[in-house]
DNA sequence: GTCTATAGGGGGATAGAC
DNA sequence: GTCTATCCCCCTATAGAC
């Protein structure tokens, strides 16, 4: 494989810290560390930290798209590809890449904010398209609206990250996931 | 009233920017102007932006408490209680003054952190609480957990919160409760 | 395209007069 | 208890050689 350029360095420093420490915590300094690369070559192939990190949350939402437009293309029961999702093992006091850029002052540039739009569209249209699935398939009562239900489940995952980041403590997003999916149970029952 | 002292200055402003920028950008200086308070008293009464960041946090965590417990201390059917609290109005883009501080690196501070786990365990206890009066009163299926379904509302209006900043929208985080609030409603139909 | 060197401003905090 | 003056370091970016 050939070396990487000092710009794909760049970048992929810049993924790392986005998750690490957020937007406004990473430095021009820092993102020079960790790629080797110096100011010279940020500011050439970059006209600001922002421009990058934009580059760099495109690359991340892209990727993210298409591995949860993955999962969620399978032909298997839809309550059960809904379940396997949201269960799927995370490491959630580091919190979501995408969700601890919200409450930064810098998620008002769309540089930032359409990725993190475009992503949790993604998820959503995902839920949505799975839970008209579970109707038909007679699993979810027809009186949800899905697209509704769809936000409050992104809502949940979000909410639970934002819990355990909180009390410093995973199990707690678990239960907020684990909670959400007990009351779909109880919303498909007919006795 | 008396005139306020420079102490009660520096927190009165330092809560007012804590909701606005959150910690880490909030800079000593900006604290400063706002409460008319030069560098020497801020460091006459704190010992650290960190330790006048704490003691605002508590009081704002403290006087929350009330107000959220005032809410639920009622005689009002479980549900309406609840549903009155979840669809109370509120500024979704401005965010939640408690959730804002998770993906600060700084939440790993326990003077920051503690005030935000006061707010969201007097929360949950009320959620739960009211859910068990709601098990009793008939109106929700004695199936879910009320103690679970509690962290799966807080975690929805968090992550409803979340999603208002992502799309500089606060509509969607009404949907969210919206969409938890039908699915506790099918959860307590007999059908 | 990558480097070295440097600039202007603000961050968090301290010293010491009043 | 509140003030003025000041410190050192890092932040974001620019200039210009190679």
């Amino acid at each position: 494989m050939p070396k990487p350029s000092k710009r794909e360095q760049l970048v992929e420093a810049t993924k790392e810290l986005l998750w690490e420490v957020g937007f406004e915590s990473m430095s021009p300094r820092d993102i020079q560390t960790r790629s080797a690369a110096r100011p010279g070559s940020l500011y050439h192939h970059f006209p600001s930290k922002l421009a990058l990190a934009g580059a760099a949350m495109d690359e991340l939402a892209q990727a993210d798209i298409q591995r949860v437009n993955a999962i969620f293309a399978t032909d298997a029961p839809a309550m059960d590809t809904l379940e396997r999702y949201l269960l799927s093992k995370k490491d959630a006091t580091r919190g979501c890449r995408f969700g601890r850029l919200a409450y930064e002052t810098s998620i008002e540039h769309d540089e930032l904010r359409e990725p993190v739009a475009a992503i949790f569209d993604a998820v959503r249209a995902n839920f949505a398209a799975t839970l008209v699935r579970a109707q038909a398939e007679g699993t979810l009562r027809p009186g949800v609206d899905p697209d509704k239900l769809a936000v409050t489940l992104l809502a949940t995952v979000q909410g639970g990250w934002v819990l355990a980041r909180s009390y410093q403590d995973e199990t707690i997003a678990r239960q907020a996931i684990e909670g959400a999916l007990s009351l779909l149970r109880e919303a498909s029952r007919d006795d």
